[in-house]
RNA sequence: CGCGGGGUGGAGCAGCCCGGUAGCUCGUCGGGCUCAUAACCCGAAGGUCGUAGGUUCAAAUCCUGCCCCCGCAACCA
């Protein structure tokens, strides 16, 4: 039967470049795209830039330009970072979208009709300097309780209190640091309670067990409503009735898998209803880091009760990367965003390196540079690349290039591996990506021993037919696991799929592994994969400090300039740590930053900055 | 006592649900081979399974306490 599958990552927020946690989520979530499809299912993978709220807004402020301006940038760069690691999107969107802001008045429409919707006051900081109510991670100041200073308005790092930002001592705007005032002003809520019960049924049967029993506590007492709405100034969608009202931005993110999809199925002459109406039997995916549970298992199915459409399948969850047991860090240059990455190495590389630690749980995930290059280098290449190599070559320079037919062992040997395949499959399916390249790579590991007991080198001379008949075995095995690979590395499939000189489209069905080709030619042997080399690591790490570093030095100028700028403009936003995501995105802009300043030191800096950082604008 | 996940040879992981001689890859050491990207094949050494107790004929596996790491705690996208 043909399924018909929807699959979607989380949406990259768009003031920051992609990075390698990023990638892990939206490699796993490829390779099971991959397969769905080579297995024959329709599969539509989506995902969308998420555009709106106060940090695009205070960043697009901080470069003197438009949000809309920002967005546009980042759109760019996240698209062409997922192109590169072959990130097969059926649908790139964004949520700053004329279907993304049509369904979010739909949604509200409907939820208001239905009785979901209350207005109430809310006492909130507000800087009279900046004209805006500030978010709880906007305002800084000491901690109450153990009086640690620049702590954030909602938790202190240093004890872990949580609080709010009223109760810090001493509170600053964290973009101009004026003392903000209380006020108080009207917000809408979601009455998220009027789906305890649902939610409650709802998530054991489409959450991981330890997901659904952590998310469990929420129940204990009832839901609190969920406050959608935000004081202008705001970059997102006004909410309709309400001047001055918008939409938070958790709201209209989520939303962005429904309107790409809307998106796609415009291109494709295709209906929304076919996926996310209730009737729908399509399978819907959420593919998430552990950060983002609950708003995934609890605002957002309820939102679409809410508003009459089908909600997710399965919200899988996966952990953190880590690397080198560490958390991600910039100053050790290991919080490496994809551009640098691909740089300096092979995007498949990540992709086999990330599969072989992906077992469909949410364990944090070690990304051990020496694990990365053993793994590639010996498992990859050294064991399954390595038998296109010994078999190829001496079929096409030792003889005439054309496999001819098996041997007995030769049948043996493929009819083990072919008993594999649906375990494969069913690794795949179950997202443990750790199991399949093991079984793969098992594989290759008895196609290696068969090879070498068969010791064709020593035969190619004297009994030619027989050899040809190694060779011949030896390849089909190699396309076996590369079929079964291609979903983890389309790009090797691909080269195979021509050295092979496979007939018909330009890449393997799941099927294909059960032909066997014999007489057959073949094309001349080129390295389909290079073995990593320890100096690029190295470099890429240098390359990734320096950057950080060009970002530190840029931090007091910065300040200083915008405190010179006439209107509006605030001095540095961010001082210690935001989230990694912004803070990435720093690092490419502030290099730009950095030769705008050396150019010129006037009153025209912002200006300068626009030319230099936008390239074009 | 806030909650969830995790702690297994030098590194990274599997095994735990359904107790019964601890498994895989890398690395190390020794051997083989020389077709292949110094690759591949064979063998060896190396672990009181975080810790302290408990249950049991038997515990990495079940139960309890503690320690450490990661995450969450509704305004971090």
């Amino acid at each position: 039967m043909k399924r018909q599958i929807l699959l979607t990552c989380a949406l990259p927020y768009a003031n920051g470049p992609i990075h390698l946690g990023h990638m892990l989520e939206h490699i796993e979530a490829d390779i099971f795209s991959r397969f769905q499809k080579m297995r024959g299912h329709e599969c539509i993978f989506i995902c969308a830039d998420d555009t709106h709220g106060t940090p695009i807004m205070i960043k697009a402020r901080e470069q003197g330009i438009t949000p809309e301006q920002l967005i546009a940038r980042s759109h760019e760069d996240h698209v062409r970072d997922f192109a590169d690691f072959s990130i097969g999107f059926d649908h790139y969107g964004s949520t700053n979208s004329d279907e993304n802001r049509k369904l979010c008045e739909l949604f509200y429409t409907r939820m208001n009709a239905k009785g979901h919707i209350h207005k109430k006051g809310v006492a909130q900081l507000f800087c009279e300097h900046d004209k805006m109510f500030l978010p709880d991670r906007f305002v800084k100041g000491t901690c109450p309780k153990c009086k640690s200073k620049d702590q954030y308005g909602d938790s202190c790092d240093v004890c872990g209190a949580t609080y709010a930002p009223k109760d810090l001592i001493a509170p600053g705007c964290s973009i101009c640091g004026t003392t903000p005032v209380e006020k108080t002003s009207d917000h809408i809520f979601f009455k998220l309670n009027d789906f305890k019960n649902d939610l409650q049924q709802w998530l054991p049967l489409h959450t991981a067990p330890e997901i659904s029993k952590k998310m469990m506590e929420w129940f204990n007492e009832d839901l609190r409503d969920w406050d959608i709405s935000r004081d202008e100034p705001y970059f997102g969608f006004g909410i309709p009735g309400e001047p001055g009202k918008y939409f938070y931005v958790w709201v209209d993110a989520p939303m962005g898998y429904v309107s790409s999809t809307d998106q796609w199925c415009a291109k494709n002459g295709r209906k929304l209803d076919e996926f996310w109406s209730q009737k729908s039997t399509a399978e819907i995916y959420h593919f998430i880091g552990k950060d983002i549970v609950y708003f995934h298992t609890l605002f957002w199915p309820a939102l679409l009760k809410a508003a009459d459409f089908k909600t997710p399948t399965r919200v899988n969850v996966h952990g953190h990367v880590m690397v080198n047991g560490e958390k991600m860090s910039k100053s050790k240059g290991t919080f490496i965003s994809s551009r640098v990455y691909l740089n300096h190495l092979d995007p498949q590389f990540l992709r086999y390196y990330y599969a072989t630690k992906i077992n469909g749980g949410v364990d944090d995930l070690d990304l051990s540079f020496d694990d990365f290059t053993s793994r590639v280098n010996s498992d990859l290449v050294g064991k399954i690349v390595n038998l296109a190599s010994r078999g190829a070559q001496m079929l096409s320079k030792k003889m005439d290039g054309k496999m001819s037919t098996l041997d007995a062992e030769g049948v043996t040997l493929l009819a083990r591996i072919d008993a594999q395949a649906e375990q494969v499959a069913h690794y795949f399916e179950t997202r443990d990506y750790a199991k399949a390249t093991t079984t793969i790579r098992e594989m290759a590991e008895i196609t290696n021993k068969y090879f070498d007991e068969k010791a064709p080198w020593k035969t190619v001379e004297t009994h030619p037919g027989e050899t040809k008949q190694v060779l011949t075995t030896t390849l089909n095995a190699f396309r076996k696991m590369a079929i079964f690979l291609q979903p983890v590395l389309p790009h090797m499939a691909e080269k195979v799929f021509a050295l092979l000189n496979e007939k018909g489209s330009t890449s393997y069905k799941w099927d294909d592994y059960k032909t066997v080709l014999t007489n057959h030619d073949i094309a001349d042997y080129t390295h389909l994969a290079q073995r990593v080399d320890a100096e690029k690591i190295k470099a890429m790490i240098e390359e990734q400090k320096q950057i950080y570093a060009a970002l530190e030095a840029a931090k007091p100028q910065k300040k200083a300039v915008q405190a010179a700028a006439v209107t509006a403009i605030p001095a540095s936003a961010t001082p210690g740590e935001i989230e990694f995501a912004d803070f990435d995105k720093i690092d490419l802009r502030i290099a730009h930053v950095v030769e705008a300043e050396e150019i010129k030191e006037s009153d025209k800096l912002l200006r300068l900055k626009v030319d230099i950082g936008g390239g074009v604008i």
